[in-house]
DNA sequence: TGACAGATAGGATTAAATCCTATTTAATGT
DNA sequence: ACATTAAATAGGATTTAATCCTATCTGTCA
């Protein structure tokens, strides 16, 4: 936690009793959840918490890299026609996804215990960062 | 088109003007678009198509293995506390997340022309498929 | 060509995310 | 300690995505 309120300071963001509390309950979960699923664990202790600020928190540390969001990043479903083997990047900022081909890639080598417990339909890496276009704006504001 | 055809055939879907224009619409697209972006396209030659129609007919080509849902798949955001290099193992049935190291994974090797064209913040693999439980249960009812 | 299982339209509902604004509070300097 | 102030929060309203419901329609196959 000691990192934590350094992480804090260093990215001006005020130590309020919410944070502690949402940055608590993230790091002690291993399911990845939601803002809602956090939201619905920290009423027990915090009646009164609400959920944009669970939410908003979430957001806050992710831009300030305390945290990740996981691929997707809640964005509506999205289809791909592609059936050939290839890869993505995710532009944080405008949102886009572009196909990339890689052939040293193609075979992506995972470790037989993974082989063995999962029954694997898809596989393929996947960046995330900001495009060209975003680089050089430099615009930020539809990071989540 | 031909295999659109035998494909549909082979999953017993009907071929219906509103299914074969929404494979061609995707088909053609180069954006991973959303389920509301192939209907505002489909509106002009089909101003009566719905976006209902439109979002279960890319499920169920989806399901049939005709095309693809990108990774996330639509879910309500989610939040990831672990900081080190690891990957993911995304379940379609159940939608769990689950994590995995693996050594030989840690440095993915991006061509030096991604590397330059974008700024690139995070870098994993994303496997998709179905967990122990879900593959035992067969249980396919959540999937997208 | 007729029958019918499956598909569609369109409106209703649910769920996720964000916005709005009055109120509260953490941090800072004295 | 205390006052000041910019930032954060609660809670309700709004927006958007996804799904459900049901009456109607239509591809498919005999």
């Amino acid at each position: 936690m000691d990192q934590f309120y350094e992480q804090c300071r260093a990215n001006n963001l005020k130590i309020t009793p919410q944070r502690v509390a949402v940055f608590k309950a993230l790091s002690s979960s291993l399911s990845h959840p939601s803002a809602d699923q956090i939201h619905k664990e920290l009423k027990k202790e915090f009646p009164n918490i609400s959920l944009d600020t669970v939410n908003r928190t979430l957001i806050t540390f992710a831009k300030a890299d305390m945290i990740d969001v996981v691929e997707g990043h809640g964005d509506p479903r999205r289809f791909d026609p592609n059936r050939e083997s290839h890869h993505h990047f995710y532009c944080v900022s405008c949102r886009e996804i572009f196909d990339f081909h890689d052939t040293t890639l193609d075979q992506i080598p995972v470790s037989p215990d993974i082989e063995r417990k999962f029954r694997i339909t898809g596989r393929r890496v996947c960046l995330t960062g900001y495009c060209d276009k975003c680089r050089s704006h430099g615009d930020k504001t539809a990071e989540t």
